[in-house]
DNA sequence: ATGACGGTAGCATACCGA
């Protein structure tokens, strides 16, 4: 079985950068985030040709997350559960493959970052705090169904110096500020495991590079996506890389595909 | 320290992002 999480910073402006690495790739299952679409806009129909069927929560303009799937994708929640949000965040589903059922989440965490014309304002702060809480409340009821989960997105979360080219820079980043790691953190001690890190511990390796200048180019990136597997997904854990061929085709979303493959 | 760059809404420029 095979599993992606990719930011695609809006599914109509990369429509055919996806439907390329989908062809490529051949994924079982696609957790995307940013779509930046409502369900009415939503190009349902190119990726049914694709081989692929969709379900999505969305959202115009910002935000929006969807699964992607050739198998059934049976949704089991719309919205992180206890959590009254305004902004389309989270959509689970449970999904079989050859006889072995997942349960799956895409994922989008609040970036947290205050806007460039209020720079004291701590509102989105506070919100990427209280959604990431709200987060880990669910999380801990999922690891209880000791199924095989897969909590696949785009996290906002720097982890460790290891995980951004210049740490210095981003010390006062709402992507790399205390509170919000050691929240990030409380995941794994509550029994999550990072995959890209379970089998790569000392690598160097990020999934988003600015669309500025050489980043993508020079590696200046960051590691914020993640798939977070519960104990019996980890173990069936068989790889997990970046794949950044979409990053470096034509016309990209700023974040690349991370991809995990499961024995079954 | 600042901005670059890109997407959406919608038609000029504001907002969002990481």
């Amino acid at each position: 079985m095979k599993i992606a999480t990719y930011n695609v910073n809006s599914i109509n402006a990369r429509l055919d950068n996806l439907l390329s690495w989908l062809k490529a790739a051949q994924p079982d299952i696609v957790l995307l985030q940013e779509i930046k679409s409502e369900y009415a806009s939503f190009p349902f129909f190119e990726l049914r040709a694709a081989g692929y069927d969709a379900k999505i929560l969305g959202q115009k303009s910002y935000n929006g997350v969807a699964i992607l799937s050739p198998h059934k994708i049976r949704v089991v929640a719309e919205g992180l559960p206890g959590f009254a949000d305004d902004n389309a965040r989270y959509l689970e589903a449970d999904i079989t493959i050859n006889a072995q059922e997942y349960k799956v989440a895409a994922v989008y965490a609040p970036n947290g970052n205050p806007p460039y014309n209020n720079p004291d304002d701590t509102e989105k702060f506070a919100y990427k705090l209280r959604w990431m809480e709200a987060f880990y409340t669910h999380a801990a009821a999922l690891l209880q169904t000791r199924k095989k989960v897969i909590l696949g997105g785009d996290y906002n979360v720097i982890l460790t110096d290891q995980d951004v080219y210049d740490p210095e820079l981003f010390k006062n980043n709402a992507l790399f500020r205390p509170e919000v790691r050691s929240r990030f953190r409380a995941l794994l001690y509550q029994g999550w495991y990072d995959a890209y890190r379970l089998l790569s511990p000392d690598t160097v390796a990020y999934t988003y590079w600015d669309y500025a200048g050489a980043a993508f180019n020079a590696d200046l990136g960051l590691r914020i996506d993640y798939l977070l597997l519960s104990p019996s997904a980890a173990d069936a854990l068989q790889t997990c890389v970046v794949d950044k061929t979409p990053r470096a085709a034509e016309k990209p979303s700023d974040h690349t595909a991370l991809v995990a493959t499961f024995k079954e």
